[in-house]
DNA sequence: TTGACATATTCATATATTCGAATATTCTGA
DNA sequence: TCAGAATATTCGAATATATGAATATGTCAA
């Protein structure tokens, strides 16, 4: 089983666990936003911050347009990366199932 | 710019991140599973199983409870995980905003 | 107690990712 | 045309991740 679609579902999500990439995210997701802005924002050495951009913009995340001398960066997939940086961003419950709850779906049970 | 919460977030990320993973949530997210039968869901080896598996539960994103000589494994953060496969599974529209529709948010701006 | 099954771990190797340094490209203003 | 700013690319070293093979552990049934 190597479903290409999975394969590139685990790209884009790949693409954007990174954690320079989710604080670029979630600041263009407050606005635009020029690599050299970008930059004083996450405090990252330019050549670092704009391989970072060239991997969000692989995988469609980013693009931007440019205004002269400069690029403006934005977010490509809105409703995918607003939800998903919600999302990831917030905390979330971790949940513990005592055995009995448990019905393992498959055909092998022991007791029960 | 170093912060431990992102670099935690995208660990979470990062072990959802891969395909057998994803496939491996996907199947989960049905129900509770022992490892045999995840494996003949998925095709993966025995061992390579086990790994994924590892790495999700380092991250505790699943767990487990011992059902006599059967792990069934279940889903550790279920409002995470359900709602990260239900977006990262469907596809997202791909944005492309004109020159004069982007507001750089920056204080540089050239003409405009 | 033995054998078979279910699962985990370890190890080696192959491969990918990250990060910094150096360099290249493109545009703008003088 | 030139200098400088903004951004991108390339490269190499360090590190992390993935994969398969071999092996270990624990449990059940006989």
């Amino acid at each position: 089983m190597d479903d290409p679609d999975l394969r590139r579902k685990a790209e884009t999500l790949r693409a954007v666990a990174h954690p320079a990439r989710l604080a670029l995210l979630r600041a263009l997701a407050r606005g635009a936003r020029c690599v050299s802005d970008l930059q004083k924002i996450l405090g990252v050495s330019q050549p670092s911050l704009s391989q970072h951009l060239q991997a969000l913009r692989r995988e469609r995340i980013v693009d931007f347009c440019e205004d002269g001398n400069l690029r403006c960066y934005y977010i490509a997939r809105p409703t995918l990366i607003s939800a998903l940086c919600g999302l990831i961003l917030r905390e979330h419950k971790v949940v513990r199932r005592p055995p009995e709850e448990i019905r393992c779906e498959g055909r092998r049970r022991r007791r029960g």
